[in-house]
DNA sequence: TTTATATATGTATAAATGCTCATATGTAGG
DNA sequence: CCTACATATGAGCATTTATACATATATAAA
């Protein structure tokens, strides 16, 4: 390559472990599923059985994807008796759920 | 389910399609190749060749995903000679990046 | 202790995704 | 017109990922 603009610095980007921790952060919201079970943690705090209800897909499935937020430290939980409840672990989460969604209201879809 | 909270109501969320576009928006971002490329161009309009170097990855492969890109909306180019130019159609985008970045320096990693 | 309910987990499967390789298209210069 | 360079595209492949099904665990109640 010839060099295609004149100017001849490349902007630093970010170090490689930051953009990757940003790219595993953007992939849990990449997801419908986990999508519907944040947006509805972001008011209440949810036992496993309504988060089915809400997410609309078998609960193997939800623990399944329970399991990841929580892995990713994105959700924490308490037990009581037989239900387990979940809730956001951080309100940052909140912020950057609503950017996107700001995003899209502002383009008028 | 016994209803296992005494609270009986659950939020409503937003649209179905809305969460769908939400979580288009998300993918993007949830991607390593595709990150670079939108970082790199946050300061700059840069052509394929520039983007090659920065994303270090395979020209076809930088290509792909300029095309989805292009597809999602979220970049415009200009034909100049032989080089094609890639900017950011957007500044909410570079909001949405920032977001995440000002989330993971604030959690301390 | 037996049973029912709530949640978790292992495994297999199907779909989505991103890459590379090969090749096509487009443009400028000789 | 032919060649070289920049970019785009199609096909195939390998990996990841989200789900369902079956089953395990845990707790409460009978």
């Amino acid at each position: 390559m010839e060099n295609c603009s004149g100017i001849n610095f490349i902007n630093k980007l970010p170090e490689r472990e930051m953009i990757l921790n940003a790219v595993e952060m953007y992939k849990i919201f990449a997801d419908e599923t986990r999508l519907r079970i944040l947006l509805a943690l972001l008011e209440n705090e949810l036992c496993v059985s309504k988060i089915v209800e809400v997410a609309g897909i078998s609960q193997s499935a939800v623990s399944h994807q329970l399991r990841i937020l929580k892995q990713m430290n994105i959700v924490k939980y308490r037990k009581q008796g037989k239900n387990v409840f979940y809730s956001l672990k951080d309100e940052h989460i909140e912020k950057i759920i609503g950017m996107v969604f700001e995003h899209l209201k502002e383009k008028g879809e």
